[in-house]
RNA sequence: UCCUCAUUAGCUCAAUUGGCAGAGCGAGCGGCUGUUAACCGCUAGGUUCUUGGUUCGAGUCCGAGAUGAGGAGCCA
C-alpha cells in the first residue's frame, strides 16, 4: 500500500495511492461519485464509478456522510476539472475502507456562517478550506520568522509568562495567585528581559503568547496573542528599520513561495504583497498628522470627518492608520512619536524631548499597526524619572535600571503582532481567525 | 466603561399596515456518467432570545432583562 498526503499527489500520476482522511465534501451524480478527501495537506477529489467497483462499495460511497475518516485507494490521473488543494489531480477509486462513519448531524454546513456560530464551532471551522488556509500561512510566517532571526545572529531567549509587574504601565493584566510571594501577572511583553539578555547574548529575541486584559472588542484584538520581540544592542533607530524591512521582506516572500495555493483560494491578491520588497517608505510622525489633515480635509462624510480629527500630540486610532496605509502599497514607517502616548522606555529624539525615538510599522491596505518597536533609552538617571513619572513601582524595576550602570548602550528592539501579520498577509478582515483558538473578552470556548 | 446594531428551523435569512410560521442551504429517501455553492422530485425539521404589557389577535407595537457583534478608549 503506497501511502502519501494530498500535497504531493502531482507527483504519483499514473500510480495507484492511497490517501487517508476525511470525507470533506460528497455529491453524486448517478453512476458518479464524488468526494473531496482532506487529510491535513491538502484537498482532493475522488471519483468513484458504479461499471468500476462492487455494489456494496460503490453504496457505500454514495451514502458515506461528510467528515466520515477513511482510507481511500486508487489511481491519481491529471484533470483540469478536478477541484482541491491544489487541485488539477484526482483519485480513481478503487477500494474504499471507512475508519468511522461520521454522525449525520455534524453542524458545520459548507456554506457561509455567522460569527458566534462559527466560533462557537471553532473545533470545527479549522476544518474548513479558509481557516486551514490561513492557519497552514501562519504556520509558515512563524517558521519564517525563527529562520530568519536564527540565520541573522539573533539568539532566541525564552521570557517568563508569570511576570511580577506591569511592564508598560497603563496597560490592564491579568492577575494569579502565586504561592507565598503574593500576585503574579501575565506577561504582557517580553521586552524588559530582552534588555537583560542582550548585555549576554547581543541579538536576542523572543517569541511567544501575550495577555492583555484590555476591554477592547473591536477585530484587532486579542486578550492572548503572539508575539515575537527581537532586541539588538549598539542598534539606532534608523537601523532597527532597515532590520524591520528585512525581516518582513523575507516573511512575505516566504509565503508567496511555500503558500500561493492557500493565497488564491482565499481570493487575497497576490500582486499586493509581491510589492513587499526592499526598503519602505519612511515618513516621521509630524509628517503623518499633516498628511492624515489633508485626508480629512477633503472627506465630506462628516462622521469620518469626526473619526480622522487628529492634533499633534494624539497618538493614531485605527482610522487614522487605516486611511494613512492606505495611500501607500508597502508597510509604511512612522517614526517619532510623542513622548506622551508612548512606553517609558523610549529614548527621546535629540533637542526634542516631546517627541521619542519610537517606530511602528503600518502594514499596506488599511491593516495599520503591526509592529512597534524604539530605541530604549539609555540614560540611567532619565529612566529613573521616567519610572517615577508613570507611577511604576521604582523596587519592580530595581534590576532592570541596573542594567544601565554596567555597560549600557544604545540599543532597540521592536514587537510584531503575529495575528495582525497573518491578517495582513491572509488578507483576513478579522484577527479572530488567524489562530487556531482565539481568546477574546467575551470567549474562552472552546 | 460608552455608543450603535442584531437575536425567527441545524445554518443563512424572509414574513407587506398588527391577521394561517416561510424560502434557500444542510439532513434523510429517490433520479441522473464529470460534479465545482451541481441539478430535479419527495420527507422530516419551530418555546420567533427571556419576561411583563397593549390588543379580538403580537415574529411585528411598548417596558425591562439576557446574549452576541461592530466601533470608541487602550494596544500588537
Amino acid at each position: 500500500m503506497n501511502i502519501i498526503r494530498v500535497h504531493d499527489i502531482a507527483k504519483h500520476e499514473g500510480e495507484e495511492v492511497t490517501l487517508r482522511g476525511w470525507v470533506h465534501k460528497r455529491t453524486g451524480k448517478g453512476k458518479l461519485a464524488f468526494l473531496l478527501i482532506r487529510d491535513g495537506s491538502g484537498f482532493a477529489q475522488c471519483v468513484a464509478f458504479k461499471g468500476d467497483l462492487d455494489e456494496e462499495t460503490f453504496e457505500t460511497i454514495s451514502h458515506i456522510p461528510q467528515e466520515s475518516s477513511v482510507i481511500i485507494t486508487g489511481t491519481i490521473r491529471k484533470d483540469d476539472r478536478a477541484p482541491g488543494l491544489p487541485g488539477g489531480f484526482e483519485l480513481g477509486v478503487s477500494a474504499l475502507d471507512v475508519v468511522q462513519s461520521a454522525a449525520l448531524d455534524y453542524p458545520m454546513a459548507l456554506k457561509e456562517h455567522g460569527a458566534d456560530f462559527a466560533l462557537d464551532n471553532r473545533h470545527f471551522w479549522i476544518r474548513m478550506q479558509s481557516q486551514w488556509a490561513i492557519l497552514r500561512i501562519r504556520a509558515t510566517i512563524i517558521s519564517a520568522v525563527r529562520e530568519w532571526l536564527d540565520d541573522n545572529g539573533f539568539t532566541l531567549l525564552d521570557t517568563p509568562i508569570l511576570t511580577p509587574a506591569a511592564a508598560e504601565g497603563t496597560t490592564t493584566l491579568f492577575e494569579t495567585e502565586y504561592f507565598d510571594e503574593g500576585k503574579a501577572y501575565l506577561a504582557q511583553t517580553g521586552q524588559l528581559y530582552n534588555e537583560a539578555n542582550i548585555f549576554a547574548f547581543g541579538k536576542v529575541y523572543c517569541f511567544g503568547p501575550t495577555f492583555r486584559a484590555e476591554k477592547s472588542k473591536t477585530r484587532r484584538h486579542l486578550t492572548e496573542f503572539w508575539m515575537v520581540e527581537p532586541e539588538i544592542a549598539f542598534c539606532d533607530l534608523d537601523e532597527l528599520m532597515e532590520i524591520e524591512e528585512q525581516f518582513v521582506s523575507y516573511i512575505v516572500q516566504r509565503v508567496l513561495k511555500e503558500n500561493r495555493p492557500e493565497l488564491e483560494s482565499l481570493g487575497r491578491d497576490i500582486t499586493a504583497l509581491e510589492k513587499v520588497e526592499g526598503s519602505f517608505p519612511r515618513i516621521s510622525y509630524d509628517k503623518a498628522v499633516e498628511m492624515i489633515k489633508e485626508i480629512q480635509a477633503e472627506t465630506e462624510d462628516p462622521e469620518e470627518k469626526e473619526f480622522l480629527e487628529i492634533e499633534w500630540g494624539m497618538d493614531f486610532g485605527a482610522r487614522h492608520e487605516t486611511v494613512l496605509t492606505q495611500k501607500f502599497d508597502k508597510p509604511v514607517f512612522v517614526y517619532g512619536y510623542p513622548t506622551q502616548v508612548k512606553a517609558f522606555y523610549m529614548e527621546p529624539m535629540p533637542g526634542r524631548p516631546e517627541a521619542c525615538k519610537s517606530v511602528d510599522l503600518l502594514a499596506p491596505e488599511g491593516y495599520g499597526e503591526i509592529i512597534g518597536g524604539s530605541e530604549r533609552m539609555s540614560d540611567p538617571d532619565l529612566l529613573l524619572q521616567r519610572i517615577h513619572e508613570h507611577g511604576l513601582p521604582e523596587e519592580s524595576f530595581k534590576w532592570y535600571l541596573q542594567l544601565r550602570q554596567f555597560g549600557s548602550v544604545p540599543h532597540s528592539g521592536f514587537g510584531m503582532g503575529i495575528e495582525r501579520t497573518v491578517a495582513w498577509i491572509c488578507g483576513t478582515d478579522h484577527i479572530r481567525e488567524t489562530i487556531p483558538f482565539p481568546r477574546t473578552i467575551k470567549r474562552v470556548y472552546p
